[in-house]
DNA sequence: AATCTACATTATAATAATTCTAAACTGTTG
DNA sequence: CAACAGTTTAGAATTATTATAATGTAGATT
């Protein structure tokens, strides 16, 4: 199996052109076994080591962007301070650790689906997503 | 009914001086009769307005985290470029207009108690939150 | 293959949001 | 009222993000 060959065309195949610093983010981001979730920060640093090479922090901003309006990323914004990118694009939840600040995808199975008996009149529903606060459990601690 | 001793008094309760500017600020957060949302511009205008004279927004970023972090206070992120407080301090679920960024709460009746299957070992349930983007229904508009 | 053109990348500057600083001010205590 | 600690303030500093404009490159055209 090729490996950039994909992202090549997966890139061509939304009307972005295959220039380096997008295939490497595209390595990055998406030739892994799992979805991920990553703050540009973290992104920054990933596509360094990757490339061995400095990659202009305005690139990184506009490809995130480039790919989240082509639907290859979704913003998770938790709080003002703390916004992620999910390489997994589906409607799903959340949990997120307070004391590690890690986000972690909730399956499926993990959650009831949501019933929802209200609706706004002229509006239909986009996304409906459950975002769970957990913390260290210290009530057993003493 | 006495206006501002009540404001005084909930100040003094956590432990905040009751400043004029605090008090103010109690004034037109909390003396309504509904709960609403606000972003830290929509709050500086209306203490402006209500004071008839200037307030520093170093004071208004303050004293919002102060009362965030008593209590009084909860942020509510949409995205990275996006963030309201809400005066409704309880847990509750929220539909976000996405033509007018509008911030509107959700009833306890309106969604279903959610059950999480799934527990994080070591970890407790601080908060589970529901947001639902809605948008204008325009497919059967032609 | 050389040329062309639109789009992309880059370093850097600009902007926007938030926080810090240090001086002046005010609520509270005695 | 004196004294102190906490608060407000204007403005500076910081951080995150976006804009600019020169340079580079992908893909098409010859
Ligand atoms: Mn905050
Ligand atoms: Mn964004
Ligand atoms: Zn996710
Ligand atoms: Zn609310």
């Amino acid at each position: 199996m090729p490996k950039n060959c994909n992202f090549i065309e997966k890139l061509r195949g939304v009307g972005l052109r295959p220039t380096k610093q997008r295939i490497n983010m595209c390595e990055v981001l998406f030739n892994r076994e799992k979805t991920f979730h990553f703050t540009i920060n973290d992104l920054v640093k990933m596509i360094s080591e990757k490339m061995n090479q400095k990659i202009s922090l305005a690139t990184v901003y506009n490809t995130v962007h480039a790919f989240e309006k082509k639907g290859y990323l979704k913003e998770i914004s938790i709080d003002s301070h703390k916004s992620y990118f999910d390489t997994n694009t589906s409607s799903h939840h959340h949990f997120f650790d307070e004391d590690t600040n890690e986000l972690i995808d909730c399956d499926e199975s993990d959650i009831d689906k949501i019933n929802i008996r209200k609706n706004i009149p002229g509006k239909k529903i986009n996304s409906v997503e459950v975002l769970i606060r957990v913390a260290s459990d210290n009530q057993n601690q003493k």
